[in-house]
DNA sequence: CTGAAAGCGCTTACAG
DNA sequence: CTGAAAGCGCTTACAG
């Protein structure tokens, strides 16, 4: 089943190697018979197969996006970039999952092995510095986005500087108990939010109390859901004083969190982090992250390397940007609307 | 470079066939002999090479979901349940986008020829009857999401009813002039909501206006954004008198109506379609589609036809939910909150 | 239990 | 400009 180019070139009267040069447009044929062999695939419905062009070419015109799971929003804008960037390329686009419940670096390892592609985007996936330097013998295109090694071009937001910014508006705000929605994993991106918050503490003579950094009881998406978000802030809710003010590590575990103070008819100033496409609509205050722009420097990246393997790494590393919307404003400000 | 069944051969001094026999766990091999090759297997690192497999196998254990839009709300939560589901199984996703500005057929027929995949999970891809009976001379495993065709497995929501059940709500509550908003493609979902739309005014005995169905300017993302929403209850808005009520086509675009209504100081009962993860937690009335589930069963379809391709066809077709939060509320009753 | 060999559908030097 | 042939890295009857 399926018709090959055997099948082409026979009814074409030609080599297979001829129909193989006129499909790819490489090599010089005889306008004839390229317009016979054209209209012959045309209406034969041929299409190289993608797995034989594969082995025989070496090539791969794929790449490959690798992300610990799809159905997040952080993801969803990066790929958006990616895609973007991509669409002027010949190149088509595999999103690959690997499962977060499995050994995340066997999976990274066995997909180099298998050679599914002609270069790899990382995306939130964490390796200690020695992993990292084992995939690079492997000696493949690969682009890290939201971790970094020295040895790969690396895609970053500076988080511990979006998260000492994001406290330090509530510190120069005179809050004092200013409390951190965080998340179940010990992501690098989570620890360094953590950093930098403690940081703007420490930095502001206000000492650091671990009972104000609170997740929910959720372990779906690894904490960054709604749902814990909206757990997360009912433990806030039930401290005695309430904090004065709150930051939390991700937009999507927010909009939870604003529900829970909407239902106890409370609002404790909120600036939370990544900046959602619908974050500006509802009024969230967040440490923006360039998510599009970043999944579009990471395809330049990878392109680049690609072609020229011996191109000199490069690392960006963005200063992420604080929005203030409503849910920073002070209780009174906003108790009109709530 | 790369290391191929032929070097672990050599090095374990048995021939490539038996390599792959344990590598595949396929035949009887002496335990001895299997465990030398696991061994070097393991040491030199092999992992056999997906194209070569492909070829000689003529089996892709790949799954390839097909989309016009990745970063989309509707099909993340579509995906999260066809990779949950797949996650049993030893299928690797593969998430593939077509360009929604070039011709969609075209690409389609180029995926199933070029046999990318084992099986196929469209969403959201409209063609017209004869196109899909066109594909299926490939005689693919294919599954259809979000559209229908008599000869593909097929997953649906009835959008009808849905935009009827939503309508229908509001001509109960007394309200007569019903807007809605509506997005730019005519795609067959629009389309049936529309139906139900007209429908449910229809059997209501209230009179049709067609400058009640509005949609943004936005063309992104075919309409379906948060600022195409915004744009569309911005007209609403400027009608004189103003809509009783309003149905929306989806909880992304009722998310930018809000915000104007929000802007304007002023309610408009919304009800709106999808139901997200955020709706629940954002007070959005509207018709909840299953879409995880959909992904789920799609998934168990699509699996079951590859397994027997002679296997009788199987619609499922959901009737949606109508969820009723807060936006869907008089404006008196929100007033004080508002 | 194991090997030699053909074949999967292409690409690509090498000749001519 | 075009063809014969080798080769990409596997799988899989077919023998033994």
């Amino acid at each position: 089943m399926g018709i090959t180019i055997y099948d082409i070139a026979k009814a074409a009267d030609v080599s297979i190697a001829t129909v193989s040069r006129v499909i790819n447009d490489t090599g010089r044929v005889r306008s004839k018979t390229r317009e016979k062999v054209l209209k012959l695939a045309d209406e034969m419905g041929y299409h190289p197969q993608a797995f034989a062009q594969g082995l025989a070419s070496k090539k791969k015109n794929t790449i490959a996006v690798v992300v610990p799971v799809i159905s997040n929003y952080f993801f969803m804008e990066v790929l958006a970039g990616i895609q973007d960037q991509l669409s002027n390329h010949e190149y088509e686009l595999n999103i690959i999952n690997i499962k977060s419940d499995e050994d995340l670096f066997a999976q990274a390892e066995h997909l180099l092995k298998r050679q599914v592609a002609e270069g790899y985007i990382f995306i939130s996936i964490h390796f200690s510095d020695e992993k990292w330097k084992s995939l690079k013998r492997y000696s493949k295109s690969i682009v890290i986005v939201d971790d970094w090694h020295k040895d790969f071009d690396s895609v970053n937001v500076d988080d511990k500087h979006g998260a000492y910014a994001a406290t330090k508006h509530f510190v120069d705000q005179g809050y004092k108990k200013i409390a951190m929605i965080s998340a179940l994993e010990n992501s690098k991106p989570i620890i360094k939010r953590i950093e930098g918050y403690k940081k703007a503490l420490e930095d502001s003579g206000i000492e650091f109390d671990e009972n104000l950094i609170v997740t929910g009881d959720s372990s779906y998406r690894d904490g960054f859901s709604e749902k814990n978000g909206y757990q997360a802030m009912k433990k806030l809710l039930a401290m005695d004083p309430l904090p004065d003010a709150c930051f939390s590590a991700s937009d999507i575990k927010s909009i939870g969190a604003l529900k829970a103070m909407k239902e106890a008819g409370v609002h404790i100033p909120l600036i939370s982090y990544d900046n959602l496409a619908i974050s500006e609509y509802i009024g969230l205050s967040t440490v923006a992250q360039p998510m599009y722009e970043m999944g579009s420097i990471a395809t330049e990246y990878l392109l680049e390397r690609i072609d020229n393997n011996d191109k000199k790494i490069s690392h960006t590393v963005y200063t992420p940007e604080i929005k203030l919307r409503e849910s920073s404003n002070k209780p009174e400000s906003i108790s009109s609307t709530e």
